[in-house]
DNA sequence: AAAATGCACTAACGGTTGTTAGTAAAATTC
DNA sequence: GAATTTTACTAACAACCGTTAGTGCATTTT
């Protein structure tokens, strides 16, 4: 009757929840049954919902976590004006394939397994992620409207932002092509080459 | 006791396999029941069982289909001496387009739910994966020997191509802020005046 | 018209699903 | 040290899973 050993300061939840994570990327939320989950924490099934309320409830921690986070960077950047509108274009696109590299779990299960929420948090999470692509495209519509852009349609130029760096997940599986910074410097530079006004 | 009332000159078998698609896209391959697909089949479960031999048999079937079609098209590609290796590259991704847009539950499945293919069609699949990203990159390397490609590597950039289009699951559900043309001609300037030697 | 095949049906199987109830031990608080 | 809270356990539930067996009507072939 060993409890949950939880490294230094994350509770157990938190534990669970990553562990969750792990498994939903792997064998995507409906195929992860609870007693997988528990499995890989150390645990019967049951015991899970002594801090759990449900498998949903996982999935919903997952995926607005994540959003919420990308959220953070927009409300960052419309408020700076130190920086052109390519520049934060760029800081995005970065910002995408940092966390692609760094969190692919959450990336994956908050852009494959999204669709599993229940309402309300579904329509919720499709209505924010909505605003977010016209929230990036309203800072590319300024740099066109500045001549810093060239004639590609903002909502194109974020769609192919948004999803280019989902290849990161196949880069994950086979490492040793090409390391992490050399990936990055050559994803924005063609995305951003593609995208400048010359 | 109605039969199955597959149009014009389709076998019940594919009827069957395209309301799979539609299904395995939909609520993904785990969450899709027998009885979810008889139901969109018009017929009791068991019945399926006289036109397929089982689940997976319907993954495996949409899987292949489509991935040997992109095979093709690189077959007959590299046995074509009077385009340049930029013109090819803009081939394969117009074709990725293309099919994305024309094709979307076919695509969806290949690309999400292939990693519920059991062995030995697992190992199968993935390794003819890879197999397409190396051949694309032999193309692309042929390229930058002849000076058309600037300097993004091969790798780099074949994930970036076989991602970017992904986004046009996104633009399905929103169809009205451009066309498939439009969206089309978008993608593949960014990608290309990204890529290209200057 | 007879024989053979195609096809959809009902019923059922063994297994798995997420989750709850009840209990007892361990850890924490008093 | 006693009281309280936290947590993991076993057992079990109703629902659902993919699939098979067996039956009989409908269609096609002979």
């Amino acid at each position: 009757m060993a409890r949950i050993q939880n490294n230094k300061n994350e509770t157990r939840k938190e534990f669970i929840t990553s562990a969750a994570a792990r498994l939903f990327r792997e064998k995507g939320f409906s195929a992860t049954g609870m007693r997988d989950l528990a499995g890989e924490v150390g645990v019967e099934a049951a015991s899970l919902y002594n801090h759990i309320r449900s498998k949903a409830e996982l999935l919903q921690e997952i995926c607005f976590r994540t959003a919420n986070q990308f959220s953070a960077q927009l409300n960052e950047l419309e408020l700076d004006n130190s920086q052109t509108s390519l520049q934060k274009v760029e800081a995005i696109l970065r910002h995408h394939i940092q966390w692609w590299v760094a969190k692919p779990d959450d990336m994956l299960v908050t852009n494959n397994e999204s669709k599993y929420l229940q309402e309300p948090y579904l329509s919720t999470f499709m209505n924010e992620r909505r605003l977010y692509v016209r929230r990036i495209e309203a800072i590319m519509e300024d740099g066109i409207r500045k001549g810093q852009l060239s004639g590609i349609q903002p909502y194109s130029a974020v769609l192919t932002l948004l999803s280019m760096v989902r290849g990161i997940e196949f880069w994950h599986r086979t490492k040793k092509n090409i390391s992490a910074e050399a990936l990055e410097e050559n994803m924005v530079k063609h995305f951003i080459d593609g995208l400048r006004q010359r």
